[in-house]
DNA sequence: TCGTTTTTCGATCACTTGTTCGATTTATCT
DNA sequence: AGATAAATCGAACAAGTGATCGAAAAACGA
């Protein structure tokens, strides 16, 4: 128990796809929805297995533990996305053609994914150790990402001081959205990154003066 | 139990000075110290009761269950920020210097009651029915405070919805900070404060063109 | 069909949780 | 000092938690 592997009991080992895999999916996308709605800690691994229909002892077939459950919803997410993200990132064009990509997709990525999204951005401290570890790299990845972009725009080294500030200042904006967007309300999810973009590009003056 | 008190048990009605208070304070910061840290969930009054050197029992003569405690700090917390922020807002001067204000405002409690204004920003979905209400309410009325400098600086009507959008990017990066704010690495919060407003006013390119 | 592996179940365990309550201590007032 | 009220304790309870494990069922390859 001190070395194991961080994820195969036996479902999600080896990699092939028997008939499996698709009960799965149904168990992290079931999970990723309670959780984004209760959190991790308030969603008992019965809450999972009523949802999904599974029994309690069931679903360990599947992961070997509360926290690895979490650590595979993380892992899958995360890695989609920041596969989408690091290729956007390098595409020609201007800077701020490429900011406005990644604030695009991000968006993009919160309509299709809102759930599993959610838990990413609020549960990674739920996660420990090894899991964090991983987790945590991932979102260095991305972070770095979204700075490279900010420091051409700005034409300043990623390193300056100010590039981290407002890259997080950014990633603030973009995470908050789930503590407020209704889809009924704020309908286009294009028009709203469209509006971020231009109050990180030109703030609420507009480019009027400085 | 239907109707009854939100507060009081004993120490919190009646709101004499007894020397009860400081216990009552101590025990709030405590808390919050411990909710900020680990979340409200993951808090057990037991970690309370060791963290103030109080029995498990005897805290319960403070608050009248867990979800109070919650409650109490975070109607204190708010309370008291909310009337600085609506002091700030009513005062003279320019729209462009009021929002300044607000946002400088709200980073320096935030350097000052880091723990309790985590609380409040993150553990509101933890109370329920009434302590709910009333807590929404008091966001409700700093939301709106913080809008109507926004919508005066746009020079829009507060009740245009890219107001309300850009008024919780806004609260996105502000809110966003307990994530990853270190005291260590990134020390002066007013010019934390000055790069916030100046990335709000003019955008990353500075206000030189649209 | 038979034997084997994969998948599922249900009961159970050890543990933590929030809360209650009567008894006990401590402070306050006359 | 004695009586009343405020404050604190410690033990207990009921409910829920994540996890384990051997047995049973289902799917599969021969």
């Amino acid at each position: 128990m001190t070395t194991g592997d961080l994820t195969g009991t036996g479902a999600s080992s080896g990699g092939r796809t028997s008939r499996t895999a698709p009960k799965l999916e149904k168990l992290l996308s079931s999970s990723a929805g309670l959780m984004a709605q209760r959190g991790f800690s308030q969603t008992s691994i019965r809450d999972v297995a009523n949802e999904t229909g599974f029994s309690l002892g069931g679903m360990y077939y599947y992961f070997k533990s509360k926290e690895d459950l979490l650590y595979l919803i993380q892992e899958k997410t995360f890695s989609s996305l920041l596969e989408i993200q690091e290729a956007a990132a390098s595409h020609d064009g201007t800077a701020e053609e490429r900011l406005r990509k990644l604030i695009g997709n991000h968006l993009a990525y919160f309509l299709s994914h809102a759930n599993e999204l959610k838990v990413c951005t609020f549960e990674l401290e739920s996660l420990q150790d090894e899991r964090y570890d991983r987790i945590a790299v991932l979102r260095r990845r991305y972070f770095s990402c979204m700075a490279h972009a900010v420091a051409e725009v700005l034409g300043e080294s990623p390193n300056h001081p100010g590039v981290r500030h407002k890259t997080l200042f950014i990633f603030g904006m973009l995470n908050w959205i789930f503590m407020w967007f209704d889809p009924e309300r704020d309908e286009p999810v294009d028009r709203l990154g469209d509006e971020m973009v231009d109050l990180v590009l030109n703030g609420l003056n507009g480019g009027k003066d400085g």
